[in-house]
DNA sequence: TTGTAATATCACTATACAATGATATATATG
DNA sequence: CATATATATCATTGTATAGTGATATTACAA
């Protein structure tokens, strides 16, 4: 992905699922999932350093996912949207069909072009 | 993501909607939606080069996204479940109101530690 | 069998991106 | 103002992985 030009409509839709793929930004969205946080609780709850919790948060805020709100020198982050709850939800249903596939998934590892 | 050891939840978690978060992936998907699918008419209809397609099916049917089922020298491709659309149709959904923040996004294309 | 079409794998390259440590910015408090 | 705390950015590195072209495999046909 170039992405000097415009995003197609498949690389937006590709992007919002690529910011839910990471497993630190699902830990810091699965956090939000309880309420808000400011970055300092996000921070002991995931485990992530606090630089990494901040790239990850100023991520998932560009792209939509999550907004953020400041109050005085602490800024307090939420899901966007319900739906983004909802979309954590059935990915997990579909996880549950389907996790034996994906933890025997080893290609992801070796890279799309690899055997 | 070492993945010499066990897979935690959210990595499993991670790695399904990582399966979701490739413009070639989704593309694909997006075929078969319509009904399922040969590799070289997935091929035509996605524009991607045979292996490429190949290789990016492999990676979806191993983590459980689409199944295959061989009819002679063709391989058919399908969903594998209803709730891949519902993933993708929800999807859609919540880009639909924060496509913009998305599409401004360019963090993504920085790196996670990039400004 | 020989050839041809459909699919899968291989070897390689280039790039995206997650993580880290150091530092900058901003807001408070004494 | 000076100091401390909360958050954000910078610079760098290592690794995952998407894409390509060549080749292997499998199934069918003549």
């Amino acid at each position: 992905m170039l992405m000097t030009a415009a995003l197609t409509s498949l690389e937006l839709k590709a992007k919002l699922f690529r910011g839910l793929g990471d497993p630190s930004r699902l830990s810091i969205l699965e956090t939000l999932r309880r309420g808000p946080k400011t970055v300092s609780e996000i921070v002991a709850s995931t485990g992530l350093s606090q630089p990494n919790a901040s790239n990850h948060l100023a991520c998932l805020r560009d792209c939509g996912l999550v907004r953020s709100e400041p109050s005085g020198r602490y800024v307090s982050y939420a899901l966007s949207d319900d739906r983004v709850a909802g979309l954590l939800a059935l990915g997990e249903e579909v996880l549950a069909d389907v996790a034996r596939g994906i933890y025997e998934c080893t290609r992801v590892d070796r890279g799309a072009g690899a055997a």
